[in-house]
DNA sequence: ATTATTTCCTACCTCTGCGCTAGGGATGTA
DNA sequence: TACATCCCTAGCGCAGAGGTAGGAAATAAT
């Protein structure tokens, strides 16, 4: 598994936000509603959103969350890549790669990055626009 | 992680085993020693292989493993798909799917089904003969 | 026939991380 | 000042990854 619920339910919170923009705030009760997720789950989740500065947050009454941006300026991988620890296919490829000291002539090392870099792109070519109600211009990001 | 140590292995293995091919048997000692994995674990994932029919073995002294088919007919893809449970990025996708409710109106899954197409092709895309020591014709599959 | 070698089979163990729950504290708005 | 909402910490159950252990069955060489 690459993908956990965890950079899913990202996901799905900033398409919620971008269909339902507005000047308001929305609040958390509300998305979690729609999107049938645990409040205290999802709390956790918006909460990395928002140290990330990609959402504003208000609190008290009639606060909540607003996108900081428009949609099309956030791409798939830069929302994935605050809730994933990594988004490496392999362990050889993670931060912490502290490299095997077979690394020098390894067959497969290649292999991995070449398969790293078709996900990456993959991911980075798609944002929160594409993937609102209506799909955006392209709608054809699925190949 | 998409692909676990027992993939990653596995691929080990068949490429050790193409660049020792011959008429005899290669044993499981030599193997491990070279791949540098232990023997009872490496046992596991090529038992794997076997069953597959991927690998022929022979018991008894002298004995040990060897390709069925020449290194170019055995993709990456084919060889993971022995070992992990699911090449799936996301768990929308696994086998036993049973569709969440919301897969209907769900504004992601066409991302997911994309995602899952590009990892796909790229690993159908590659065989063992591409991973030996010297490449194979090709060698550009590193994009 | 016996022995050494090698593959086959079953069971188990530990550790990590995911997915989620719980309870409360802090802060701002009406 | 009351209440809605965000912020923080701790912990729990479960599944799967990664690996270990011990022996049974088969085969070749002696």
């Amino acid at each position: 598994m690459l993908i956990s619920t965890k950079g899913r339910y990202a996901l799905r919170v900033m398409i919620d936000l971008a269909e339902h923009q507005s000047d308001e705030f929305i609040s958390l009760k509300g998305i979690a509603q729609r999107q049938e997720i645990s409040e205290k789950y999802l709390e956790s989740i918006i909460r990395m959103l928002v140290k990330a500065k990609v959402l504003d947050s208000l609190r008290g009454k009639g606060g909540g969350y607003r996108l900081k941006k428009s949609p099309d300026h956030y791409t798939v991988y830069s929302i994935l890549s605050l809730t994933e620890d990594s988004l490496a296919p392999v362990a050889c490829l993670e931060e912490n790669a502290s490299g095997c000291s077979r690394a020098g002539n390894c067959r497969t090392f290649k292999l991995w990055q070449g398969l790293d870099k078709v996900i990456h792109d993959y991911l980075e070519s798609v944002t929160i626009a594409d993937l609102m109600e209506q799909g955006a211009a392209g709608d054809d990001y699925v190949i």
